[in-house]
DNA sequence: CGGCCGGTGTCAGCCCGGTGTCAGTCGCGG
DNA sequence: CCGCGACTGACACCGGGCTGACACCGGCCG
């Protein structure tokens, strides 16, 4: 197991390190956001431990450079603030999980196991459209780096549009792909649902109508054929 | 993401559903394999999972009809037994995957993930003729690469003009294919639309007249192959 | 020269899709 | 056990663009 610790307190850091090497792991220890990068641009990492608070770049602008690229590594936060809403920020920026300072060193150690053991990264698609993109596996999409919180059904919606490519999807394409077969045929959840979903999108808009047809990820820029 | 649990077990079946549901995807729920075939020939499903031992038909047989017909879903096939040979077994009758009980459900989550990456959508064709193209799939049409802006019904007549590649198309005919057949047979629509359609094509002219027949792309024929 | 087919200008109705809002449901936390 | 908030889906309403009818014109052909 291959793990970036990113801790700017090099007393704590030196712990983590040794710790987590006499448990059999190959540490590398940096104590900035800029080194962090440089080595997530050399080396490939299972897990990062990255305290959110430390010099240069922010944990979190850490976080989403590392969504931005097709990053394969885990992202363990550490936080000395316990907030929920801490909590919440870490998760949306596309951490994986998150402990909040002080930890019990048995339990930092679980979590690098279990974020390093989960499914190689190689299952991941990430879809993209200009300055959208969004990871199925981690149920998270962003626009120009900024996390979305998007609903299920919005999720879902997105990612069917995203996988069309350009190509116009129906309602009905829609409802059969994304809701279960409960529904109402008359519903009128899908425009519901893409409404929502470009509000949440903002400008510039990405999804677009085609009337009497169904709805269409972008302009002609895909030109993928 | 489209999906169908068959487990027999009422409760890990809800509780499968119920999870999968949370991670954004659309979950149908039988209890045997009687019920999956009758779905899966009435729906379309990126994924099933599916319990070997259920009641009526055997898993594997439900595996096995589904090879038959050219079933699109991929196959997450569940089981009590690990055994190597299970395994081998299971997927020699044209599972896709394996997951042996008891499974962690984050594991499962990953798998059908995993599955569920879409087959290439078919890729789009393109009309073309001279200095226009059309994609029916996008939706979109182009002269001299700038955008056409055309409704619904322009839209779907330049589309049958080209794939009659330079044959003569009568106004019935075209009312017949692109409009609905409840049309009063005395209606100047086609008129109208194919007016409408010429204005925004621009110069030069390339929807033709053939009087007393109809209309045609293009000169007098173009390569018929 | 006159009939007829097809092009053109115009206009009213309407259908489609967008929007605001509300109620029901579910999960979560107190 | 209750209350709160998020998500979902149903309505009702609105506005604009699409549609199709009508009247008229023009040119080709008999």
């Amino acid at each position: 197991m291959r793990v970036l610790v990113v801790e700017d307190h090099e007393v704590l850091g030196e712990t983590i390190g040794t710790g987590l090497r006499r448990e059999g792991m190959a540490v590398d220890l940096v104590l900035d956001g800029t080194d962090a990068l440089a080595r997530l641009a050399v080396n490939r990492y299972d897990v990062v431990v990255l305290d959110r608070d430390i010099p240069g770049v922010h944990g979190d602008d850490v976080c989403r450079r590392m969504a931005e690229d097709r990053r394969e590594a885990r992202v363990l936060m550490l936080t000395a603030a316990a907030s929920v809403d801490d909590r919440v920020v870490g998760l949306g920026l596309g951490a994986d999980d998150y402990l909040p300072k002080p930890f019990d060193f048995s339990e930092l150690v679980a979590r690098i196991r279990a974020l390093g053991r989960r499914v190689p990264v190689a299952l991941s698609i990430r879809f993209t459209y200009g300055d959208l993109a969004l990871d199925p596996a981690r149920r998270h999409a962003t626009r120009a780096g900024r996390p979305l919180a998007l609903s299920p059904k919005e999720f879902a919606v997105l990612e069917c549009l995203l996988a069309a490519e350009g190509r116009v999807v129906s309602a009905e394409e829609l409802l059969e792909r994304v809701w279960d077969d409960a529904v109402d045929p008359f519903t009128t959840t899908v425009k519901t649902t893409i409404r929502r979903l470009r509000n949440k999108l903002g400008d510039p808009a990405v999804v677009h109508t085609v009337r009497e047809g169904g709805y269409r990820i972008g302009d002609v820029a895909w030109r993928d054929d």
